[in-house]
DNA sequence: TAGATTGTTAATCGATTAACAATC
DNA sequence: TAGATTGTTAATCGATTAACAATC
């Protein structure tokens, strides 16, 4: 909060808070920044110095004690709080997300699908609650549904995205290709889109 | 290829290029440079500069010719030719994105999945050819695929991406938190990690 | 102690933004 | 023609890389 950390920063923290979890769970309880950059393909200076908007102390000589460091993250960043999530567009790939187990352990709570389409919502196979699309603002304040993810036809991404805003949701992952503005209340989006990344992939092969 | 372009800028082209597409089906035929941004969160500046590396020639005071300028995208980037595709990892995800429709009118077609459980590769549900794991590197080889998605549990990525590296594919999607390391043969590699981008979504949003 | 490794400052690099002359 | 909008150069901004003193 009071120091600034660079958006790119953030994101490698995220992906270093992960990487930590793994080593955790393998039962390592120290680690150096030049071991971690050689797992995450990134230089040990960038390690060093986005551990360092954390604006905490490694022990110098001898590495970062993982727990202390996830600790640190986790407080920094937010993460000592489950989060509740929902899913809206309930086609194979909503549905496949939704029951997605790895949410849980991460402290992702998905507490709700949405789909316009009423066949879709009876014969679904879930425990999850549905609802119709329509409850979205209703649903995500009521619920205190803080993430989403939008897995519906490209058509109908800003209005579902203008929904779930209007319910006061805090950030979308939207996997769908069309480009969602924004609206007043300005929130984070994450575009994920398999057909650009093939797009990049073979951008960047055929540069090369 | 001479002027090269920076990466940020392929993947706003990759970006442009769908959207320019999605306009053209629309009906229109021209846009200028502050409506795609406008329409693409970006800077107008920024996107004529993107343009620029394609070291070409819009209409100066009226736009650019869309039909015009995605083949001179097309062109740059390597898109004027159909590629072939697979999946690894035929669980809920991994299916659902290898019977994605939209591939096919984008250029990209799947031509084989991939699973190590036996099981699943004789109840599953598809009309593409599916093989076990051990397989990747003859298939890859001998149906020339050249991108490929990964949708295995973490603990098999960076074996399965070997095994496709060596049959000689050209750029992986890798839908698993591990971190891939590079091989001796380097290619692109794109991270996508829905867990990851609740985190980042979070943190962002708990940092604003 | 000596070796290892952090934290931080300074230098480099690259991308974005701004501005404006050229021109349809 | 006048208005609009590109293409490009220059200025700014920010992030990454390098280097090294501090210290466990």
């Amino acid at each position: 909060m009071q120091t600034k950390i660079p958006k790119p920063a953030v994101n490698r923290l995220c992906m270093l808070y992960r990487f930590l979890h793994r080593l955790e769970n393998e039962g390592f309880t120290t680690i150096s920044s030049s071991k971690i950059a050689e797992q995450l393909g990134l230089g040990s200076h960038n390690i060093r110095k986005d551990i360092g908007y954390l604006g905490e102390i490694g022990i110098t000589g001898s590495g970062y004690d993982i727990a202390k460091l996830k600790t640190h993250i986790s407080q920094k960043l937010g993460f000592d709080r489950a989060k509740k999530a929902c899913v809206v567009g309930l086609g194979r790939l909503g549905s496949a997300i939704m029951n997605f187990e790895k949410f849980e352990i991460n402290g992702y709570m998905i507490v709700a699908g949405f789909d316009s389409n009423i066949n879709v919502l009876e014969t679904i196979k879930t425990n999850i609650d549905v609802y119709p699309a329509y409850l979205i603002p209703d649903i995500v304040q009521r619920l205190e549904i803080e993430l989403a993810v939008i897995t519906v036809p490209e058509s109908a991404a800003q209005s579902v995205a203008e929904k779930l805003i209007e319910g006061g949701i805090k950030g979308i992952v939207n996997f769908t290709p069309f480009v969602i503005k924004p609206t007043r209340k300005k929130i984070p989006i994450r575009n994920i889109d398999v057909i650009g990344e093939f797009d990049i992939l073979s951008a960047l092969a055929y540069l090369s």
